[in-house]
DNA sequence: ATCCTTGCAAAGCCTTTGCACCTGG
DNA sequence: CCAGGTGCAAAGGCTTTGCAAGGAT
């Protein structure tokens, strides 16, 4: 079996057993989300599930990634000027640099850094339940 | 002289400088962002600048964070959802921890962070523009 | 005087919603 | 069967833009 398949076919239990049907358009967003490993907006996640549902609506799309928002499954991230970009909320936790002239979305992750704020928190009294590191940039020109 | 009149005359001098006239509607602007120490999205920066300037428009409210951006002088950060919120550049840089029972935020800088984020930017072919780091938290309980 | 900036209104994106028809369990 | 889900189209926020009038240097 598939690692996608895999991922699929865990996507629809959890899902299932929180008292959500498993629809035809539900699928094939699951489907698409369980294949991909980029950050797709809604209308990509769209054009990618016509092709396994050529009935399926925007509308839809949207009310099922806030459902999976909901659910715990998708995160969602708001970037200024562009749509909302989805990512599975499962795997092992990255950060993000974003391109300001072309949207593009790269992760990374740094046990570093990871390490550093664990300490700052420590050392203000705090327990980190999560965190959010963004960073803003440009392809560099020269050199 | 407050320190508010002080922050006001240098956005002043280093718009000038950069080349930007200095107009009614953008004084107005300006003035407001030195009296706030909030983030306050595009509609409440206008509604503030009215009582100074009851013949701004919401456009040039835009316009100008668009303006400002650019030169650097504030920071926009989107949030999925809502308006995109803006928060004055100036001043020495400084992260967030939030606490998640109370909602305090507290700052905090970490050179040795900054550095790693440069680095890992570098590495990637990026040049850093600005980031974003919030760590949300709790006070720590118990030892 | 020149070119930038403004206000207004209209348009543009992304996202949500009302409604009547379907469908999964 | 029937509560919940769907497609469609229309509406809703937030933001940008075209244009002619106004203002800074």
């Amino acid at each position: 079996m598939t690692e996608e398949a895999k991922k699929l076919r865990d996507y629809e239990a959890r899902l299932r057993e929180a008292g959500v049907r498993i629809t035809r358009p539900r699928r094939a967003i699951l489907q698409i989300l369980s294949e991909t490993a980029d950050h797709p907006d809604a209308m990509e996640i769209f054009q990618r599930a016509l092709s396994i549902d050529p009935t399926i609506s925007l509308s839809t799309v949207y009310r099922t990634m806030k459902l999976l928002e909901d659910k715990g499954e998708i995160q969602r991230h708001a970037f200024a000027g562009g749509p909302s970009r989805f990512e599975q909320a499962a795997g092992e936790h990255h950060d993000h640099l974003i391109d300001l002239d072309t949207g593009d979305v790269i992760e990374f992750h740094s046990e570093r850094i990871e390490q550093l704020q664990d300490e700052i928190a420590r050392r203000l009294g705090y327990d980190i339940v999560y965190h959010r590191l963004e960073l803003y940039g440009r392809k560099r020109k020269s050199r």
